[in-house]
DNA sequence: ATATTTTTTAATCATTTGATTAAATTTTGC
DNA sequence: GCAAAATTTAATCAAATGATTAAAAAATAT
């Protein structure tokens, strides 16, 4: 059985294409040809490692789904560190991880939308409401008597983060020129953030 | 020639229908028969009104865009209103705007990412840079000397404004768990947003 | 070495899908 | 009313696309 070494080329090749080709194209407009072109190889090879291209899309999305997810559940949930140090970890780690994956989160987002069945079982609702970053955020806001859901400032974290990414193409057409401008804005935004959200934390 | 009712009944369906099913599945998963159907008509209809499936979908992007900036255009232009009204009507005015339209914002932000070349003369680098509103953002930082691009925080009113919209199905997942939770959500922010982007505009 | 299993290819299917055509029906101008 | 123009329909096309098949090639075990 040759089973051991197609782990690590035939197959892997075929999910690098499947995850280049469907992040940036979205599932309905990807071509089952266009991956077996991106890896270089035949059609056929494609339903014979996965079955078809809605198998091969689930794999692509599960990953990048975890991808997304898993760096947050280390961050928000690391009990040695203030709630102002995960803020600022949270917001450059995604900031780096956008910048190199610039079409995961539109890709995650209609991904969502599109319902595949398959995607609610990976979403753990308490990943977000039990992590010690909400407690951390509950307790800051009891101490300031503020009546608001902690729910709007991670909103607020994300939406900050991840918004100018998938508006990037419309900041390109309406503010800026260059694709250097639109970096030094997120990098920018990297030490901003962070102040913004302690800032209406507190004030 | 019969050319003045068929504005007011065949065409204007096949426009409605159209921007029903491209507005909710995207150009490349939506099918012409789908379209048809929808409107209850002929599919060789929709290529004796418009040419194609691209010209139909280019009539409803641009309808979609204009309505999506059309509203933005009044309010911030309008030198009459202080900074903090054209805030708090902003944010009104869109949260009201995409609780009617709950795919407008994914499809917009789709729609520029696969550049419909079409697109790009729709939209006027000044709208955003020359605004009243920005000049407004612009005495704002300068009194209270900061030296922030004031296109943060247009950026972060719509971030706010937007994202949680795009990112309902996530929400819903891992906060939420009835619709009416997310619409309240949204209602608490109308008040909130103005206070927050104005809080971090001057503190 | 050779038989067996795994991997890859070329050719082809069946379906879907955007589009067209030619004829039927309806509307309009006179 | 009737001829001309506009609208609508049914039937069909051609290309694209996801998938399969059968055979070839390569790898592996004994």
């Amino acid at each position: 059985m040759a089973k051991q070494k197609k782990d690590l080329s035939t197959e892997e090749k075929i999910k690098e294409a499947a995850r280049k080709v469907f992040t940036s194209k979205g599932f309905a407009a990807a071509r089952t040809r266009d991956i077996a072109d991106e890896a270089g190889m035949n059609l056929a090879l494609l339903n014979y490692y996965f079955r078809s291209k809605e198998k091969l899309f689930e794999m692509v999305m599960i990953e990048n789904l975890l991808h997304f997810i898993g760096g947050i559940q280390t961050l928000l949930y690391d009990t040695t560190t203030t709630i102002d140090e995960k803020i600022d970890r949270l917001t450059n780690y995604y900031i780096d991880q956008i910048i190199e994956h610039p079409d995961l989160p539109l890709f995650i987002l209609n991904a969502l939308k599109s319902n595949h069945k398959f995607l609610k079982e990976k979403l753990n609702r308490n990943i977000m409401l039990k992590s010690h970053f909400m407690q951390q955020l509950q307790a800051e806001l009891k101490k300031n008597n503020k009546k608001i859901k902690p729910l709007h400032f991670v909103i607020n974290t994300f939406s900050m983060i991840i918004f100018p990414f998938v508006a990037k193409p419309l900041l390109m057409e309406v503010a800026l020129s260059k694709d250097a401008e639109f970096i030094e804005l997120m990098n920018e935004r990297r030490k901003l953030i962070p102040i913004w959200i302690t800032t209406i934390l507190r004030s």
